[in-house]
DNA sequence: CTGGATCCGGTTTGATACTG
DNA sequence: CAGTATCAAACCGGATCCAG
């Protein structure tokens, strides 16, 4: 029983596993904040912000792309609630509210960064992935 | 400072945008892939198989905690889809079926890691927003 | 007995319309 | 411009059923 993983990889998990011990609460703690993070809208909401800086409500949609109003709302509301984002209104006529990320949400545009690379690396890899599921699947 | 542990890398947002000619069609397409990447199980699932190999599939469930056999069944389908797992079916009974992260899996782990990190080491400052956020809401 | 497909109820999301 | 309100649609989770 072979428990390792062979792939060669820049990163490695037990750079995690053997900094922290194993604390079930802090552990369930971190998953609850991965699950809030690792979200759609707040990853592109967030390239965003880091890619423009500064910018108002409806220029981040803008950036973002096909998201709603609610949903550009909604997950605004929850970053601002994590500390990712500031937001700033100006009380002026018509409104201008503009959002840029804190350092905290500066820090995790760094994280995710690696992502974004592993995306643009990867997509064509992923498209092939994919044709070749559709034609086993299609085989059947 | 962090504790990150990563190699010679250096992330930053400005690697991507000096390395990306600003390509609409490209920017859609690793936006989407973001968009699927970007999902709570994928990388709860993800991080289960990272750190342990291979697992069968009501292993990776007890692993990741707390998510449903729908919803494990249909991220571990897309993820084989996408490339980043393998599915391999043992035709015995009782059945029993491995799953493991394939190469291109295992380097999206690795880029992932660093937001591993960042979770752990910012859980604190994001409770303490959460509070200050709370207690800024009901003073209105 | 395990992997996974199906049906149902509650929640989340999205499109549109409306307000300050 | 920056949201809020409303309703329909899609989605998620849980229980159940099925196949091997």
């Amino acid at each position: 029983m072979n428990p390792v993983v062979s792939a060669p990889r820049i990163y490695n998990w037990d750079d995690r596993k053997g900094a922290q011990p194993l604390d079930p609460a802090l552990d369930g703690l971190v998953k609850d904040i991965i699950g809030k993070v690792a979200d759609k809208w707040t990853m592109l909401i967030l390239e965003a912000l880091a890619d423009h800086g500064t910018l108002r409500f409806s220029d981040v949609g803008r950036k973002v792309g096909d998201i709603s109003q609610k949903m550009l709302t909604k997950t605004l509301r929850q970053m601002e609630e994590d500390g990712l984002v500031q937001r700033v209104v100006h009380p002026v006529i018509p409104p201008h509210v503009d959002y840029s990320l804190t350092e905290m949400g500066g820090s995790l545009g760094g994280a995710f960064c690696g992502v974004w690379l592993w995306a643009e690396a990867h997509h064509a890899q992923i498209e092939a992935s994919r044709k070749a599921f559709a034609a086993r699947n299609a085989a059947v």
